[in-house]
DNA sequence: CTAACAAATTGGAATGGTTCTAAGTAGCAA
DNA sequence: TTGCTACTTAGAACCATTCCAATTTGTTAG
């Protein structure tokens, strides 16, 4: 029975089979960091994170695991300015809110007929592969 | 006669004087790089170009120029990924097109109104000073 | 089970853009 | 002049990231 659904318990295994990469304990453990606290951490950050089940992980493998993900479509990269890149696991289109004061980044629900507007600003020529929105400035710490 | 209307010839001197700062030939010259080849240049590019004028100026003062630049907010800095800071003379709101193959960056236009819609899909409790729209893909070399 | 191969991990060195630091210069004010 | 203060400079330092060469691990074939 082929047909069983292949549910979140094992989407990276599945995925990283379809691009013809293993599974390893690494890339779990990275990805299961990145499932849990849904913010947006640096990869010092999932480093630190991911250290308490793997003490030995290394910073390299934290770039190489996370740049993995990235391909299969896993997780998205994130950058503000110059700052270290931020690993977000919302895949569903968003900008994203950059408080100044705290550092801390909000996802900020993206409207698909939104999104169609600003596309749609481009002058004839011009082929998007994608689009980014962001926003900087101060958030009430708030409900 | 002191209602002499002040043109861009020097609007630089003007904005530095505002600020308490001193009008120097480096800053002369570096804004007028900016002012004359109105692309999207790194510190390097800038460098680069200033070196003809100025053969003696150091990389750490084109970087200083440019950041007193954008503060007395006569031209921006954008960054893409994390490549290295590139410094974008038009003040107008705009979006980036950045073109991946060549690595050109293209001012696009960006209605106030459709600005406005963008701002608007901020939950309340989010205060924006700035929103950035970034386009990623490919363009025709087009005429 | 073992050999052989490919993929992944590792620590450390290297890179590249940017910032810092301390010393020197320049221009204005008493 | 002396003294200030702002500015510039060269080079060192910094930091996130990538590269490298050497293991380790996993998988497959015999």
């Amino acid at each position: 029975m082929p047909s069983v659904i292949m549910n979140p318990p094992d989407a990276l295994a599945q995925r990283l089979a379809d691009s013809g990469l293993r599974s390893t304990p690494q890339r779990e453990f990275i990805y299961g960091v990145l499932m849990k606290k849904r913010d947006h951490p640096t990869a010092d950050e999932v480093y630190a994170r991911v250290r308490a089940d793997l003490p030995s992980i290394s910073l390299a493998t934290v770039y190489n695991c996370l740049e993995t993900l990235v391909q299969c479509g896993l997780i998205r990269v994130v950058n503000f300015e110059r700052g270290p890149t931020r690993y977000c696991p919302n895949l569903s289109p968003h900008a994203h809110f950059h408080d100044e004061q705290s550092g801390t980044i909000h996802d900020i629900d993206l409207p698909a007929d939104l999104l169609e507007k600003v596309a749609s600003i481009l002058p004839p020529g011009f082929d998007a592969k994608s689009v980014e929105v962001t926003f900087r400035g101060k958030s009430q710490p708030a409900a």
